[in-house]
DNA sequence: CCCGCTCTTGACCGGCCGGTCAAGAAGTCC
DNA sequence: GGACTTCTTGACCGGCCGGTCAAGAGCGGG
């Protein structure tokens, strides 16, 4: 990776339609189902462009990995930017992440994959490490203020997570589609494991 | 499925041999990048055997799912059949349930697999419901005790569900140890969360 | 007008894939 | 011991896979 570093504003473009088009194939058809030959097809491309932005399509995935961390990131930095409070930056930050995952199922479905295969695995740990360092600071902040029950922040930003992630699958299963009555449930689970 | 009813023991044995293979196999390297090829030859038996037990690489693979299933169910039923009381059989099925994901982590990753496949997350589908269901049982007779808050069964017993996967995935990406206080930590969110 | 860099093409490669099948071995029942 | 069923083998098939590469096309700067 990071190995063209110069792209020229047509090479930008074109390097994001391969990444677009290849996520929604991944989601649909699955990873490994998904040849090559079919995302060139798909574009209207020949194979030695696909090559000439990325090392190989094991690279691909990574990189919408990665492109699809940084995205949540910036969602949820400038969903919380509004608030001052802590327990308000916490909540708005979840129902921000709840928010991201309703509008790119896709990206949930290539999650779930890329959980199972261990080379992939390492990248979502990585990622998930960070989204739970993010929260756990939130957490800090507004246990300092006393605005929420003593225990290891770490921990409870997982279990964030969990409930979170949850909900997200349940979203890439309906294709965007869930009871609004499971969205308020899962806020106020978060909510009130935090304050105990 | 369920063409070959009539198996001899040795047959039995054989077929057996071929799921616990695969299970390992695809849990390490993932289902696409295993061939039968590879099952085959680490079992020591010839191609055609394999294809005399399952019709196809997917339906093996969806057999393991509906056996797994089998399995966590019959080891919740004889947890929970020392316990009378609702609330104590829930948390009995509830530990239950982690400790079977903590011993088949295999399984685990498999699981995280299925959901990212349209055919196979059919079955999983299938699966979760039939758990779910499991569970809203018990959580209807708790409520009729007053043992529990009110609330939608179904979607009480998602939440639990989605604890206990999250902890599962845990256990599969630490290969079955982890910090036993995030155990104690889960049942007591999912008992928090019954008892509002 | 031509150089040089970015980008593009698609035929081609070796290799492996899931699955088939004709041939027979092993067990079972009379 | 013969007939029948259950199983086993492994060579073989067509097809597709990820990836390579020689041959340029398009374009910007000088």
């Amino acid at each position: 990776m990071a190995e063209k570093p110069q792209l020229t504003r047509r090479g930008q473009e074109r390097r994001e339609k391969l990444l677009a088009y290849a996520t929604a194939r991944f989601a649909e058809n699955g990873f490994h189902p998904t040849s090559v030959s079919e995302i060139v097809d798909g574009v209207g491309v020949g194979k030695g462009a696909f090559y000439w932005y990325f090392d190989s399509k094991d690279e691909l995935l990574e990189e919408i990995l990665r492109d699809s961390l940084r995205d949540l990131r910036s969602f949820q930095a400038s969903a919380i930017a509004d608030a001052t409070d802590p327990l308000q930056r916490l909540e708005a930050g979840i129902r921000a992440s709840i928010q991201w995952s309703a509008t790119n199922t896709d990206i949930i479905k290539l999650v779930m994959f890329s959980w199972s295969e261990e080379s992939f695995a390492a990248v979502m740990r990585k990622g998930r490490d960070v989204l739970v360092a993010d929260t756990s600071r939130l957490i800090e902040q507004a246990a300092d203020l006393g605005q929420i029950m003593e225990g290891n922040p770490t921990m409870m930003a997982i279990a964030l997570r969990a409930i979170i992630d949850e909900l997200a699958k349940e979203y890439a299963l309906s294709n965007g589609e869930i009871d609004p009555e499971m969205v308020e449930t899962a806020v106020r689970m978060c909510l009130r494991g935090l304050k105990g």
